[in-house]
DNA sequence: CTGTTAGCGCCTTCAT
DNA sequence: ATGAAGGCGCTAACAG
């Protein structure tokens, strides 16, 4: 398994390293039979620039490291999807890390990135913590976050409004006559829970509904979390009419729940979810969510990290909040209509 | 942003670059004195190994490319996170590529992660054609291909035995009272659709049931497909009282199918699934499917590629099958019983 | 035990 | 239009 370098086109094709070097990389200064007789050796060879020479030598090395919190999560899943894609088509690579949540492997993963001499980092916070991303910012290397950020930190990002997203499924809910309106928030150190759970006290108070504290359970990430959820739910009076709920994934959970409970969808209970996952629709009362760009938020925070790459070192902590929209199914109907 | 080599360390320990690198990499030449010098000031300095350098000098990357036909499919989400996993706990980082089942990308994302100087790859490849998976092996370079597989090629891989998770499903079927069982195939070049439809026909032939050509549709692979091929199940005659999916995503648009047109699943008919994905559980009908491991499969796949790095070139074409289960839920039923 | 030398493959001057 | 030289950061081989 012996790799062709430029030195054996060279000999080949009967030049300088130098020359193959020109030829290969399109500059002016060669004459047309040399390029030829190049490209032409060089293809007969089978010959692939050695990444890691070219990145040594110009400090480029067109990789991009990708930090997320869970890749079998499908929707982090289909934000990565979107971030290949656009790193691909402009020429990047991407190293991917799995952090699991937990704070001391993405403090491992950054490392490892920078070690790799990535051109640029995207990275979805755990948030538990901030000292590893904070050191990141302040030494200037370029990153973009990805669908979650901190309010109070100067660094670009990419997110979905979540805040105007949890507004636009509760007053949903209140539009269809709903006012005991729970809601199963997710882990608050992350900021997409913390904006949600603000977007739904915020359509609250718009109404003059009153907030109830025992109508917000917390920390719920997993199906199973939304399970317990929804459980927990149930014993509150008095009943809530309607749920909204942090992910899709919770209310999947609290949908298991309600229904093995006996009461139905949408006719005892409505229920939104969020993030409009694949399966949304096919769940057993399929399910009303606000739909989120995925892919458009993973090459969006491409694009911004390369421009940030482009114009060198300054990278402005640029921000992009993209919107999101009501996806209405089966799940949420008329207060008191069975 | 300024990488710090060992220059800087060696200069700040007042010691030569060799002595730095020595000490840092655990070499027993190396007084105590100033191993923990160096030790000290390269964390004082923040010093990170840069990998471009170690890897163009050693020859080694510690890097696996990762290739995968979708990674927005939780079916490759959840192996990805296996790879990842255990590439990780054993010092390996991966580059990773999406071909969205397209030859020409597969073929380009190798091209890519030979160029990158990857240490060996994983592929899960589209099969369409085989013409670069062949050029790989033949080169000798070290390669291990996950979740599908040429059978007359005499190349390594790690996939789950589907012949005989099919013949579960189509004997569970068959256990049921059944005997119109139709099979909704996969894209037939793809070695586990074949191996599914192959057990299918086993099953049957097994059991005595004339394998009727009308009942295997073919090449369905996202949800839409399962749709269609559904509504085209419905108009068989007579009407087949249960189905077996190539997948649980096309399994999902089968039940769609079905209980659109106002057909009752397991009543009026049974579905069996394959794959197990995430939702499964939690479809409209709770799905019976055939487990496979996912994550032990990627994890497998990664222990057998560094396994063949180990032993340098020697490459000898091991193959792996991994066993599967049957989970039974709420989609198959006894024939006629309502 | 430590330092010097060389070179991995490439690209950027600088000469020719 | 082409070649020679140097160096990116690191490690292996050889001195001392």
């Amino acid at each position: 398994m012996n790799h062709v370098t430029m030195r054996d086109v060279a000999r080949e094709a009967g030049v300088s390293v130098n020359t193959v070097s020109r030829a290969l990389a399109g500059k002016p200064d060669v004459s047309p039979q040399t390029r030829a007789k190049v490209l032409e050796v060089a293809e007969r060879l089978g010959y692939r620039p050695n990444k890691l020479a070219r990145g040594l030598r110009s400090n480029k090395t067109f990789t991009l490291g990708v930090i997320v919190t869970d890749i079998a999560n499908p929707f982090f899943a289909e934000l990565v999807k979107g971030v290949e894609e656009t790193a691909r088509k402009n020429g990047y690579s991407i190293l991917l890390e799995d952090t699991s949540e937990d704070p001391k492997k993405e403090e491992k993963a950054i490392q490892v990135m920078l070690a790799e001499r990535v051109d640029g980092l995207l990275v979805t916070p755990v948030q538990s913590t901030r000292r590893a991303l904070e050191e990141v910012l302040k030494s200037g290397f370029p990153f973009v976050l990805m669908g979650r950020y901190f309010p109070d930190l100067d660094a670009p990002y990419v997110v979905t409004d979540d805040v105007q997203g949890a507004i636009i499924a509760v007053e949903h809910l209140i539009n269809l006559g709903h006012r005991k309106i729970a809601h199963v928030a997710g882990p608050l150190h992350i900021s997409s829970a913390q904006d949600r759970l603000s977007g739904y006290i915020k359509a609250l108070e718009r109404h003059g509904i009153t907030v109830r504290e025992e109508y917000i359970l917390k920390e719920a990430v997993t199906l199973e979390d939304g399970y317990r959820a929804g459980k927990e739910l149930l014993q509150l009076r008095p009943l809530p009419s309607a749920v909204f709920a942090y992910s899709d994934f919770v209310a999947v959970g609290i949908m298991q729940a309600i229904l093995e409970e006996g009461f139905r969808i949408p006719a005892d209970i409505s229920l939104v979810g969020y993030d409009d996952i694949l399966f949304s629709a096919y769940t057993k009362v399929p399910l009303t969510t606000i739909r989120i760009p995925k892919r458009t938020l993973g090459s969006e925070a491409v694009r911004m990290l390369l421009k940030s790459l482009a114009r060198k070192k300054s990278l402005s902590a640029k921000a992009k909040r993209l919107g999101v929209d009501l996806v209405v199914r089966d799940s949420t109907g008329r207060k008191g209509v069975r």
